[in-house]
DNA sequence: CGTCGATTTGAAATCTATCAACGATGGTGG
DNA sequence: CCACCATCGTTGATAGATTTCAAATCGACG
């Protein structure tokens, strides 16, 4: 099986068969969990470090009124916590959508490894701004001027996100994410999110069928969106 | 004059003498950058690191429809630029409000004192994890249930870190910012920005005269916002 | 006093949430 | 095989929030 996190640092880094080889090793021990289960809870600390290697899972917080806030999609090859040993806790949670494979590390055993592998450490620093400049995206998306645009966008991203780790396919990829889901994670009604879904299909941008959402014609979604993929550090719509 | 980012730091971390040395030393090298004016460009590099010193700053996006999405405030204590390097060019840019007096870096000066200055390095890493934090945060705002505590969340936040810099006095702070700029700030037009800050005031809940900001009772201001310091990494709102 | 930027106000148009109900779908057990 | 159930998706109607446009007021400052 493809390694995805691999795949997604040789995107931007040279690894060497070394640096290859430590990760495999790294994400050897997986684990499988449920679909809309638990993975990290707020406030948990943990001696392991998560790396998703199947599946979609998301990070949220609940707010007092009770609903909850998704403000990251973790794919496969994205680590779940790499930066939090400073801090106390973690300050949000994090679930699967689907069903998802996780492999867990022991956070020493990770240091150990970026210590003998350098360029591995640069390639897990940059995998980190990565996520940074994509929350940081994840912001501004909501300024978009309507809620199609904004699905859109999102669209985007997650297409070329999927695409860096070899996930999708003929411009499509696997959809495990319900209305609702997606509503908490636009900060829409779910009312909203299903006639804003229902818009963006009735233009042809996108299709969802049977758990999969297929973009006909990524250029122009892009152009619809006004999605600009420099902050993903890729170039797949420069090509 | 006091040094913000040693006060931030050492809310933390136990900082040696050595430490606070090297730190004043690396911000000796200060500009004074006038008010709105770019301190850093979208798809810029350099090789200095950027340490705001006086003076707020935030950082932004320009929308396909050409306005203004800010999605970070930059105190006195915050650095602009730590992780950029990994990237091909910074993928926003930075501006101030009003002046601003900037610390500039050499970036291979900075690490070198990371390397000899282990816990330095320890405190800069959270300080990152920090700003991450806020802008997860910054993310979850937008969907509280009205701007009015959207707006009041906002506040809460910077009395908190403005207080952890030294730069609240009797829970009041300056405030250069505009409400236009405060608008794109919330993702909100200027016209509703202005009334939802008269609602705030009608409140009592903040007072704004001559560009600063007193909150009367920060307590009740929390409550109001359902505002959690937790992400912030500090005991605030916990004494 | 005049000017410029910033704040404030009013009214209409648009977007989004809410509530309540209905329909489709897939899985499960009898 | 069918009835049943739970989950998800869809629809209509109404209320509420927010934007837009345009104009008036305020305040600092030369």
């Amino acid at each position: 099986m493809a390694n995805h996190l691999i795949q997604k640092l040789e995107s931007r880094f040279a690894l060497t068969d070394s640096d290859k080889t430590a990760l495999v090793s790294l994400t050897s021990n997986t684990r499988t969990i449920e679909p809309r289960a638990t993975l990290i809870l707020e406030a948990s600390v943990s001696e392991n470090v998560h790396i998703i290697q199947r599946g979609i899972a998301c990070r949220y917080k609940i707010l007092p009124d009770g609903t909850r806030a998704i403000f990251a999609y973790l794919i496969p090859g994205d680590i779940c916590d790499l930066n939090m040993p400073l801090f106390g806790g973690i300050d949000h949670s994090i679930s699967t959508f689907g069903a998802c494979e996780v492999a867990i590390v022991r956070r020493e055993i990770l240091d150990d490894c970026i210590a003998t592998h350098p360029t591995l450490g640069r390639a897990l620093r940059w995998a980190a701004s990565l996520d940074e400049a994509i929350l940081r995206e994840w912001v501004v998306r909501k300024r978009r001027p309507s809620a199609e645009k904004q699905a859109a966008h999102l669209f985007c991203e997650l297409l070329v996100r999927l695409g860096l780790v070899g996930l999708t396919s003929r411009n499509s990829f696997d959809w495990p994410i319900t209305q609702a889901d997606f509503a908490d994670t636009l900060g829409l009604s779910g009312v909203h999110v299903n006639r804003t879904l229902q818009k963006l299909r009735g233009t042809g941008l996108i299709e969802i069928r049977s758990k999969r959402v297929s973009i006909p014609d990524p250029q122009a979604l892009q152009t619809y969106a006004g999605f600009n993929s420099n902050y993903l550090n890729s170039s797949y719509f420069r090509a």
